[in-house]
RNA sequence: GGAGAGAUGGCAGAGCGGUUGAAUGCACUGGUCUUGAAAACCAGCAAGCCUUAAUAGGGCUUCCAGGGUUCGAAUCCCUGUCUCUCCGCCA
């Protein structure tokens, strides 16, 4: 949520960032609503005060046992006032509030401008191996005889995917080494709900703008679509004391996403899938330490890539690119030898106060009192980070190695091709 | 699923329909004392919104949520949500 004072005071500054954003909300309509709102609020609260006064004194002469019918009277009348403005005041403040929820974050100053992800800028770069025009992991994956998208399909429709044998192992290692080099980097593990309610997914900012993106499972809830719902909601409507930040925490979620608006868009392979598995990284950051606090999130999650020897970039997004509530965004991309080009493996963003208005997480600092900023990280997603280890660690008739950092979690070092 | 109890400020916990925004304790903030700290003592201390130059003053709202009764509701009635206890069921 944006501070609606901020708007007014740098209204310029938000029509530029947020139609780059693709925002289409009418901002000096919304502007002129709230004034309204609070017009009407002075009014209506002079009328409670008159009200408030009336009702005391009824009590004062009621004690008394003096006669206080044509006070009652004048009260009912004030009543009938005061109804009919409350309901016109009620209207517009819903109103409001409803379009407040679908505006998106402001991006930061020096976030690109641009429309898509033509204007994203690379800021870094780290190569390992390189290599171009290999076989894509589905492929490799029928010659190994453990990845079967056809049997998901069987069981749940599209989009799905089911791991056999040292595949599946292979995923299971890759979660437990990631979570434990998030706990090296102080990050607290988290078990969380995979179910979640509307709040939740309000508060971090899936809902209201993207409800078709969400899978519903009935009774107004919803399947997770990363862990960064569960996890920054742990401090929904809390009171944090300053010295317990930064906070930092991490879970291993499978995330579930209905992929509304991406018919025809990598339908091959598991690169995009309703499931996932994802080990995610929440902070809580003080709002004067988020920018390093993003660099922290970008170099932890490298740092994996870094050990798995994969080759990897770092991105800046430019506003077109940018999501709903971040206000800035690395991603990171891992390199596919079969597409030729960097993938996302792992998204970082600073959304600044924006979910903690949402979520109404308040940090005290002895009398001062200020929201914290919010960040995350994915650290990283475990299936894609599976299908580049096998596109990227392949050999032609052999198989695929596994990467020498997982040599403690896995009791082999090669899943062998058939035959 | 059946029966019962409950939901109050950062936490714990009082609260006859009328100066109750709410006792008390803890925590917190400031002060006295102390070489310093602790202890003790004194004082302050809920949040949101409107108004305002103001973190000064004034006003409104808020005791789980939504309705209702009343001139007036934390307090009475209805509905919902959640929590706890007992029974049943169960990984």
């Amino acid at each position: 949520m944006i501070d609606l004072n901020d708007l007014k005071e740098n209204i310029a500054l938000y029509k530029k960032g947020l139609s780059a954003k693709g925002c289409e909300v009418n901002l000096d309509d919304l502007i002129n609503k709230n004034s309204k709102k609070n017009t009407i609020q002075t009014e209506l609260d002079e009328l409670k005060s008159q009200k408030n006064n009336l009702s005391k004194e009824i009590g004062n002469l009621a004690s008394k046992g003096e006669d206080t019918k044509q006070l009652k009277n004048d009260s009912e009348n004030l009543n009938k006032t005061i109804s009919q403005l409350q309901k016109d005041f009620d209207l517009l403040k819903t109103d409001i509030y409803t379009t407040m929820l679908q505006i998106p974050n402001l991006p930061d100053a020096d976030v690109p401008f641009g429309n898509d992800e033509s204007n994203n800028d690379e800021i870094n770069k780290k190569i390992f191996t390189q290599h171009k025009d290999g076989l894509d992991h589905v492929e490799i994956g029928e010659r190994l005889g453990l990845l079967d998208f056809d049997l998901a399909n069987k069981l749940s429709g599209a989009r799905f995917v089911v791991l056999k044998g040292k595949l599946a192992q292979l995923q299971r290692a890759l979660i437990q080494f990631m979570l434990d080099e998030a706990k090296d980097n102080g990050y607290e593990e988290m078990y969380v709900p995979f179910i979640v309610n509307a709040d939740s997914l309000v508060g971090t900012g899936q809902l209201p703008k993207f409800e078709d993106d969400q899978f519903k499972v009935g009774d107004g809830k919803y399947l997770i679509p990363t862990a960064e719902v569960p996890l920054t909601n742990l401090l929904r409507d809390e009171v944090i004391d300053s010295s317990d930040l930064p906070i930092n925490l991490t879970a291993h979620t499978p995330c579930f996403r209905a992929e509304a608006g991406s018919y025809g868009k990598d339908t091959r392979g598991m690169i995009r899938q309703h499931q996932f598995e994802k080990i995610e990284v929440v902070k809580f950051s003080d709002p004067k330490k988020s920018n390093e606090c993003l660099d922290e999130l970008v170099l932890h999650a490298s740092k994996i890539l870094d050990k798995l020897e994969l080759s990897y970039r770092h991105v800046v997004l430019c506003t077109g690119d940018l999501g709903f509530s971040a206000a800035k965004t690395v991603d990171i991309e891992v390199w596919l030898p079969s597409q030729n080009c960097f993938r996302e493996i792992s998204s970082c963003s600073n959304f600044r106060d924006f979910q903690a208005r949402r979520i109404n997480a308040r940090v005290k600092d002895g009398k001062d009192k200020f929201f914290p900023h919010t960040l995350n990280g994915s650290a990283l997603a475990v299936g894609r980070t599976l299908l580049a280890i096998i596109e990227n660690f392949y050999e032609n008739g052999l198989g695929v190695r596994i990467p020498k950092v997982l040599a403690n979690y896995l009791d082999f070092d090669l899943i062998e091709e058939q035959k």
